[in-house]
Parts: C-alpha cells; sequence; structure tokens
DNA sequence: AAAGTCTTCAACCGCCGGCGA
DNA sequence: CTCGCCGGCGGTTGAAGACTT
C-alpha cells in the first residue's frame, strides 16, 4: 500500500514565493496561528502544499528569524556544535537562536566546509589530513601547553619514537604517536566542548571555547599553539558535576566511550598559557592530569602555508580537529 | 559586451518516527 | 498490529546573481 503523497501535486504552485504568497500566510498564521499545516492553505487561499507552507513559514516568514550574514561567534558555534553533533542541523540550530537548520546547512555547505578543506581540515571528521601532521612540529616547543592534557605515557612514548625519528627510523610509528597525541587533544576538546553543552545556566556561548592564537604556523603545517584551560581545572570540574548527562547526548557524542566522562584528577588547579608555558606550569604535575581535563582553542590568529586567511575574518579550525580513533587504528587501548 | 562558470540559498524531495484510529 | 496522517529532518536541486574569461 503506497503512501499517499502530503498534498497533491496538481493544482498546487511550486517554486518562489511571491510577496502577496506570503502576507496571506502571515495574516493567517497572525489570526489563527499555525498547525495543521495540510489544511492550512486551503484556508489561508493558497495555491500550495502544507508542506510548503510550513517551510517558508518556518524558514523565512517567522518573526524571529535572524537574517543576514553569520557572526564570527555564531560561525564559531557551529564548528564547535557540528564536531559533536555531525549533520544534526536542526540541534545545531536550537542553539542558534534566530537561526534555521536550513540556513545553517546551507551556510555549512557553502562557506564552513569549504574553508575547512581548504585548511587541509576533513570538515566530516574535523580531522586534520594526516600529510600535514608531523610528529616533530607536535613536539615542538608551543605545543608543550598542549601536554599538560595528555597521558604522560603517551608523551614518553612520543618522546621516545621522536628520537628514533634523529636515527632515520621515522616509519609507521610516527603517525601512530601522531594519532595518540592528536587523541589526547581531542579528549580534552570534547570533555570541555561537553561541559559547555550540558551546562545551560549561562547559555552556551562558543567563545568560551576559543582562545587567541588557535594556530601556529610551522613552516608548512598548522598546529595548535595551545590550550588554553581559562577555568580553573576545579572549576571546570565542578562545572561538569553540576551539569546533568542524558544518555541522549552520551550516545550522540563520538564514540569516546566513558573515558570522556571520567573524572578528572586534578592535583591542583592550574592555569597556564601558551606564551609563557612556564608561568603556573609545574610539568610533572600537569603530565598527571587526563585526558578529560578542559581544553580551550582560540581562533584569532590561522596561518595556511604561512599565508594568513585574517583577511576573510573567517579563519576557523574546528576544536575536534584532531579526531582520531587509537583503538581503530592500533587496535588497543593501553595506553590510555 | 557576451558567454561561460561558479556560488549561493530558497525550496523541494523523500524518508522517518510519533501518534491516533 | 497495521495503516494513514502529520510534522520534522537531512540531502539535493536549480534559478538567479556574481564572477571570470
Amino acid at each position: 500500500m503506497g503512501r499517499i503523497p502530503c498534498c497533491e501535486k496538481n493544482g498546487l504552485k511550486r517554486g518562489p514565493w511571491t510577496q502577496e504568497e506570503d502576507q496571506k500566510l502571515i495574516d493567517y498564521i497572525h489570526k489563527h496561528g499555525y498547525g495543521n499545516w495540510r489544511l492550512l492553505p486551503k484556508n489561508a487561499g493558497l495555491q500550495r502544499c502544507g508542506k510548503s507552507c510550513r517551510l517558508r513559514w518556518t524558514n523565512y516568514l517567522r518573526p524571529d528569524i535572524k537574517r543576514g550574514r553569520f557572526s564570527f561567534d555564531e560561525e564559531e558555534t557551529i564548528i564547535q556544535l557540528h564536531s559533536i553533533l555531525g549533520n544534526k542541523w536542526s540541534a545545531i540550530a536550537s542553539r542558534l537562536p534566530g537561526r534555521t537548520d536550513n540556513e545553517i546547512k546551507n551556510y555549512w555547505n557553502t562557506h564552513i566546509r569549504k574553508r575547512l578543506m581548504r585548511m587541509g581540515i576533513d570538515p566530516v571528521t574535523h580531522s586534520p589530513r594526516l600529510d600535514l601532521l608531523d610528529l616533530s612540529s607536535i613536539l615542538n616547543s608551543s605545543f608543550y601547553a598542549s601536554a599538560s592534557m595528555m597521558n604522560p605515557e603517551i608523551l614518553k612514548l612520543a618522546a621516545s619514537l621522536f628520537s628514533s625519528q634523529e636515527n632515520h627510523q621515522i616509519d609507521q610509528n610516527q603517525q601512530v604517536i601522531s594519532h595518540l597525541v592528536q587523541t589526547q587533544i581531542q579528549d580534552s576538546i570534547h570533555q570541555e566542548a561537553y561541559n559547555k553543552l550540558m551546562n545551560p545556566n549561562p547559555p552556551f556561548d562558543s567563545s568560551m571555547l576559543f582562545n587567541q592564537s588557535h594556530f601556529v604556523e610551522s613552516s608548512e603545517n598548522l598546529y595548535p599553539s595551545s590550550f588554553i584551560p581559562e577555568f580553573g581545572f576545579q572549576q571546570q570540574h565542578e562545572h561538569a558535576q553540576s551539569s546533568t548527562i542524558t544518555d541522549d547526548f552520551v550516545h550522540q557524542l563520538p564514540s569516546y566511550g566513558n573515558d570522556l566522562f571520567m573524572e578528572p584528577h586534578i592535583s591542583e588547579t592550574s592555569t597556564f598559557h601558551s606564551n609563557n608555558i612556564n608561568q603556573n606550569f609545574d610539568l610533572p604535575s600537569v603530565l598527571s592530569t587526563p585526558s578529560s581535563s578542559p581544553a580551550r582553542l582560540n581562533s584569532n590568529s590561522t596561518y595556511i602555508n604561512g599565508t594568513s586567511i585574517e583577511d576573510e575574518t573567517e579563519s576557523y579550525v574546528s576544536n575536534n580537529m584532531f579526531e582520531f580513533q587509537i583503538s581503530d587504528i592500533l587496535g588497543v587501548n593501553e595506553f590510555m
């Protein structure tokens, strides 16, 4: 038994809406409200199907729609949410007041997606292309700030293998350790994003997830310059604990398992900055910080191959640009 | 100036799940 | 349990404008 189409195609208008049609729809909804979209066009005197009316109203005529260019903050929020939720446009739209899922979807496909690709980032996985990564640069000075969020065993292994590279043993090990390091970073990123999403008051503010000097130029590669937890870890921890974790949300997240929600083992409240990593930076203590520690990225200064893209006033990199599943790569979990 | 190409985004399509009969 | 209706969702299309040659 076939389904009856949502509307009869015969005699019903399609294509762009005229001003007159818009006005009819607006007038009707102002008078009677919306609901029962199937009957609405008939009652409103429109030669449209209900679906078309609903779409026109929700995507264009609704009075609370914010039209115009997306703000910097909105774009960062979209990237952040997309890295966690994927193509759940309605879920993303629900956190961007005045923006519709259709609008966000279009903006993603026409602007953000292309930009990420230009930057060598897979817009689906938010991962960097492997050939743009290089372990020696990851281990370079500025990147050590992020070491505070990593598993010390991984760092040891990374350092060990890095030294082996000097013996011309650059091989798959490098890629493996790159994955490990990236995953550690990403766990931190997801923890931060999760904490923010689960804390509705104050409302989610993507600017809290970013900070300055997101990336630094390093020869021909892109690397995060730092991951800066501006909240003390203790504060973050309390934040996370006070939030309600729903099963639904957990299942929506990428497959990080329960590690993402592990209780952080905080030895002290720490604050450090990329420009001066020695400030309040106690390496032994921070190295003991597990992967679930908070992290923060920013996007003020992004460079690719030595070329700033600031002139676009849009330099975005997802917080989840390092997205790898170690278990997928190695088939082991002993490092985590 | 004209033709061709690219970009944008409103609108459509088909599918899905919830719900009630 | 099945079926149809309805609203919602994500993917896709295509017209129109912008840009390039």
